[in-house]
RNA sequence: GGCUCCAUAGUCUAGCGGCCUAGGACGUUGGCCUCUCACGCCGAUAACAUGGGUUCGAGUCCCAUUGGAGUCACCA
């Protein structure tokens, strides 16, 4: 049988979009599920979008993923030039062939006439007017350098059927089709024509791509058709929106991977949910790991409809793929933030302790713990607490007592600290709750922490701890 | 607007005529655990868009309506 080929053919025109990534992640996947190729191309026949560097995050953020081509601009191949700009000679060829053949045709039409084309249904369409040029006319305006464009001559009846892997049976009528431009009036090839040659030329026989080009098919298929080649197996799947209006895009500030991955997301976790938005696996996994995916992918399980990208459950698996690292992976991965704010004053292996169960990215680790950098006065109210019974009268007089059973304790951890108040309530007759809930207020001025009074008295260390307490009591008055 | 496609809870989805008094997950929420929070564990919440058919039987098939998406460039 045949090898399978498949292909990613990005525009570098900026950062690779969540939609585009996944749109590599299932090529990828079906590619290698079936002991095929998985080809990078990039497309840039349009100078005018051209943004530097874009090139550069595609191959990065492509390896980052593990989503590694067998073939591409930056690692070669038989098939080369990976870059449709370096292959612009070969269209005209083909377009000319094309031509030669009556598939398509020179128009000369000049923009205002385009323009002044009646619109049916609200939309413009070419006339066909330079079809019936003759022979010697389409001769003499060429020698004369008149300014050009080839477009296809599409069938005026009948209709165009074919076979989407997703969407199943899509009948389109000709009459629909309209003669679309195969090269530009600067030479160089439309995308929807450099994509049907480059295919062909680099044997890809499966297309897997965005639903925007499903009812575009018919006109490629009827390019391949009429060069006499094979068709190739279409692939497309649904998009992935903002919400339900609108399509998740770059042009309206939507994260990217590269935006995710400095919030703090992890690749795998973002690999793993992206691979959920479209497509699930026989069973109910959620939580997969990149060999799992990889195992229980199949293309009969990607979704028609489109889904909506939601960020709480992205996040969610995030913190999945957080807790399961072990703590020294966890620090090395938080320290850029631990680094870049407050934190980097205090002890790494404990604030990652008190944060690795608790944060959903690695941009809260900073948010979890500001208390440590600013302690203000703060509403005594927070000492009531039914449960414990404690409030701002019973905090007056079990903190002291706090403030000088810490000053004893000789080696400051949290085993020792947190012994200490016990202690200190086993010797007042009180439930552990009544020193404990105080001393965590006093230290902090947060109803919720991570981490309880011992962990992060340990965490300020005892000079500080001493100060809050004591500032604390005063502020009780 | 024409054409193409789509339609299960707030969200992602399972379901391919009887196993569905519709399953899983996120979210929300009640409880347990607990030095508060978080984690973890147990429970709850909420859906087959509407109307017609076909059939002994429809979330599953057909049609219409409604809603949504895509597309209609010398952009990809």
């Amino acid at each position: 049988m045949e090898q399978l080929r498949t292909r990613f053919a990005p525009s570098p025109t900026g950062y690779l979009h969540i939609g585009g990534l996944r749109t590599a992640l299932y090529s990828y996947l079906y590619a290698k599920k079936n002991n095929g190729k998985f080809i990078l191309r990039i497309e840039d026949t349009d100078q005018g979008r051209y943004v530097d560097g874009a090139v550069d995050i595609i191959y990065r953020t492509l390896h980052e993923t593990g989503l590694d081509y067998d073939e591409g601009p930056d690692v070669g191949g038989d098939y080369g030039p990976y870059i449709q700009s370096q292959r612009a000679d070969e269209y005209m060829k083909y377009a000319l062939q094309l031509v030669e053949s009556g598939h398509a045709y020179y128009c000369f039409c000049s923009e205002e006439r385009l323009e002044s084309l009646p619109s049916v249904n609200g939309a413009r369409r070419y006339d066909k007017h330079c079809l019936s040029l003759s022979k010697q006319e389409i001769r003499r305006r060429l020698d004369d350098g008149e300014k050009f464009v080839i477009r296809q001559n599409m069938p005026t009846t009948g209709s165009t059927t074919y076979h989407d892997a997703v969407y199943g049976d899509i009948t389109i009528e000709n009459s629909e089709l309209e003669d679309q431009i195969l090269i530009k009036s600067d030479g160089m090839p439309t995308y929807n024509f450099a994509n049907v040659i480059d295919d062909h030329l680099m044997g890809i026989n499966c297309v897997m791509r965005g639903i925007e080009y499903l009812s575009s098919t018919p006109k490629y298929n009827l390019l391949y058709d009429a060069f006499g080649w094979e068709r190739p197996m279409y692939i497309h799947m649904p998009p992935i929106m903002k919400d339900a209006q609108h399509k998740l895009s770059k042009r309206n500030g939507d994260a990217s991977y590269e935006d995710l991955i400095k919030k703090g997301y992890l690749k795998d976790a973002i690999i793993n949910y992206i691979a959920l938005l479209g497509w699930s696996p026989k069973d109910d996994s959620e939580k997969m790991s990149f060999d799992e995916l990889l195992a229980k992918f199949d293309i009969s399980g990607i979704n028609k409809s489109p889904s909506i990208f939601d960020p709480k459950k992205l996040a969610w698996l995030n913190s999945l793929y957080i807790k399961e690292m072990t703590p020294e992976a966890f620090a090395d991965y938080a320290t850029p933030w631990i680094q870049n704010s407050y934190l980097k004053n205090f002890d790494k292996t404990l604030v990652c302790k008190l944060t690795q169960s608790r944060v959903e990215t690695f941009a809260e680790i900073e948010d979890k713990l500001r208390f440590l950098a600013e302690f203000d006065k703060f509403d005594v109210a927070l000492y009531d607490n039914q449960k414990q019974k404690t409030n701002a009268d019973t905090a007056r007089q079990v903190l002291p007592l706090v403030r000088n059973k810490f000053a004893r304790v000789e080696t400051w951890d949290n085993e020792h600290l947190y012994n200490a108040l016990v202690e200190l309530a086993a010797e007042l007759e009180v439930k552990n709750g009544k020193v404990l809930w105080p001393a965590r207020i006093a230290l902090t001025g947060w109803a919720a922490t991570p981490g309880g009074a011992s962990e992060i008295a340990e965490l300020l260390g005892r000079e500080e701890t001493l100060r809050r307490l004591d500032r604390s009591v005063a502020d009780l008055g």
